[in-house]
DNA sequence: CTATTCAGTTGAAGCGCTTCGACAGGGGTA
DNA sequence: TACCCCTGTCGAAGCGCTTCAACTGAATAG
């Protein structure tokens, strides 16, 4: 492995100026700069990053913390740690990926070390144990998900509760009275994951605001828990209208059941989904939906936490607010019977 | 920070000792051991990743190489991603997430600066750029896929050539006559992925050995994209009682247009899948199936590239042989009218 | 013409760890 | 009893980089 004080001899300067070539921490002639470019550049020369790490005790080196659970949201997962890793790479940042499993133990293990600079983390609860660490490790850190108490911390999420109202007021306004949720499978509920609460929140007020019926009901995303969810929905609120999915595996199944019980998308009932735009896009019906900005969701953790490590320090809310895109699926209400 | 200099001080030993109660690279009393060990935990010591990386030259990092694109296979390429971060914590390694866009540039630079002390390629295709540089930089590297020249090389795979034929072996075996093939979208084919193409032409060879027709067609993951395939399909051979299915975007929409055709699966027609096994237990019919087995798949190419790293050196190609789960989507073939 | 400044460069001191060679002392062997 | 070996421990030499203080010479100010 070629070496900094290899590349120095090379170009006939210190180390310490090849040094400051890299960092650009001190001022170089164009001369110097030039003859070392062109020494690392025939020499091959990567600086040793366990070294660079030691001295400046900087890794250069994001963690990302993603869950374990595969119950839901994997595509939007995915997009999120694509976006982050190519962001960070555009700050001269790798990421590390790190998963659940390890809990809590994971952070304590990361910022102990010095093996990440700065934190990410995904699937954040409402009353999530790896707060009160991250809180004491006093390291650049950035939640995407909000918990319920977020002071010292800074978190990036769309804006579920504005995405909820903002779904009930489109299918309000085209006069549907009688509204049905299909959300997250129980167990996303059951362990307080933010934004299926805070989703359900946004819907409920607004739909009291609105008075419209609503009914929320939690479904797993098989065909099979759809069909039920579905006929127990329409026991009891036969006039239901309209349709909310919070649940990627879901919208299939209900747009296919919905056809075979002989109801027309947009015709009789209306469906608005909060997922993907790729989703929405590639239904059997084009989807209205409000858009789960996944890529931008990612980019910005990068964006505020690389701006946390350079000590602007700004614990702030990034709730970015919903969009809907109105497509084939929604529609106004059919004259009541 | 708490350092080994500290730790070594409060338990009245040398640096070096502490060093090797750490790594176990030198007998130590049972006492000595007990009382250092004590130490660390009281002052909650973690070795610093930088200085051991720098004087070990071996920075305990697995490098993953994901593929950017997300045009296909998602949810493989997730749960890949999650067995292999959580296999290699297993074996004390952490995992740095590469992203395709770098390209080969990626492996110049993790090898060139010792970042990671092995890599792990997915989405590799029959003649990838990185090939050359791997080779040549003679770190420990497994490839998930296979690609035209292997030699030097150590892949994990799904032996999809096998998969082709298996399936096509059920459908004949069920009297069907006539197979068509639901292909990746086309762009997978034309950047040449190696698992696309083995499995066509595993389908192929055994079509033509067991004298099946056989009709293979690329496919967006879309309902329209999905809507003119069939139909084109069943224009070009209307007798096809068979349809084999990689595209897990596809598989909702095929069964949905074939309810509407009125075909019923399996009486009409039979149905197998190339997909995880969670995605055919969740589709609308039960699926027939053979098992992308994903999370087996990152275990094994971590154990195998740690293999390496403990320098047994065995090239090797892992494929891991198909498995068929007949569920509730094949059939008899229908009497011919 | 000297005093001051400043851009450009350097030497040296670590950063916290691993690892090698050395050594003390307690067994076993001859 | 003298020798060797083995176990357990230590000191010291780096690993390759960053960064600080210090120095040089040229440019500017007084």
């Amino acid at each position: 492995m070629v070496t900094l004080a290899e590349v120095a001899r090379h170009a006939g300067v210190s180390a310490s100026t090849v040094s400051y070539v890299l960092s650009g921490k001190r001022s170089i002639s164009a001369a110097t700069r030039e003859r070392v470019e062109q020494s690392i550049r025939e020499l091959g020369y990567h600086p040793n990053a366990g070294a660079r790490a030691l001295a400046s005790s900087r890794s250069n080196i994001i963690a990302l913390m993603m869950p374990l659970r595969t119950d839901m949201y994997v595509p939007v997962m995915m997009e999120i740690a694509l976006a982050v890793a190519t962001t960070a790479r555009s700050h001269d940042h790798d990421v590390l990926l790190l998963t659940g499993e390890e809990g809590p133990a994971a952070v304590r293990r990361v910022v102990g070390s010095g093996l990440a600079d700065a934190m990410i983390l995904m699937d954040v609860e409402l009353d999530d144990a790896r707060l009160p660490l991250l809180r004491e490790a006093g390291r650049p850190a950035v939640l995407i998900g909000v918990p319920a108490d977020a002071t010292g911390l800074t978190c990036v999420d769309l804006d579920f509760t504005a995405t909820g109202a903002l779904c009930v007021e489109h299918l309000a306004e085209l006069g549907h009275r009688d509204i049905a949720v299909i959300g997250e499978a129980a167990a996303v509920y059951e362990r307080h994951t933010g934004f299926a609460e805070r989703t359900r929140d946004g819907l409920r007020a607004r739909a009291a605001e609105l008075g419209v019926g609503l009914l929320h009901r939690s479904c797993e995303g098989d065909y099979a828990a759809m069909a039920g969810t579905l006929s127990r929905i329409l026991d009891e609120r036969p006039g239901t209208t309209g349709f909310i999915v919070q649940n990627e595996a879901a919208i299939e199944p209900l747009l296919s059941l919905l056809r075979q019980l002989g109801k027309a998308v947009p015709e009789d009932v209306s469906v608005v989904a909060i997922c993907p735009d790729q989703v929405a896009v590639q239904a059997s019906v084009r989807l209205t939906s409000v858009a789960i900005p996944a890529s931008e969701m990612g980019r910005r953790a990068v964006e505020l936490v690389m701006d946390k490590a350079r000590g602007e320090k700004k614990d702030l809310l990034d709730l970015l607010p919903p969009r809907l895109t109105v497509r084939a699926s929604s529609g106004p209400a059919p004259a009541p019977r």
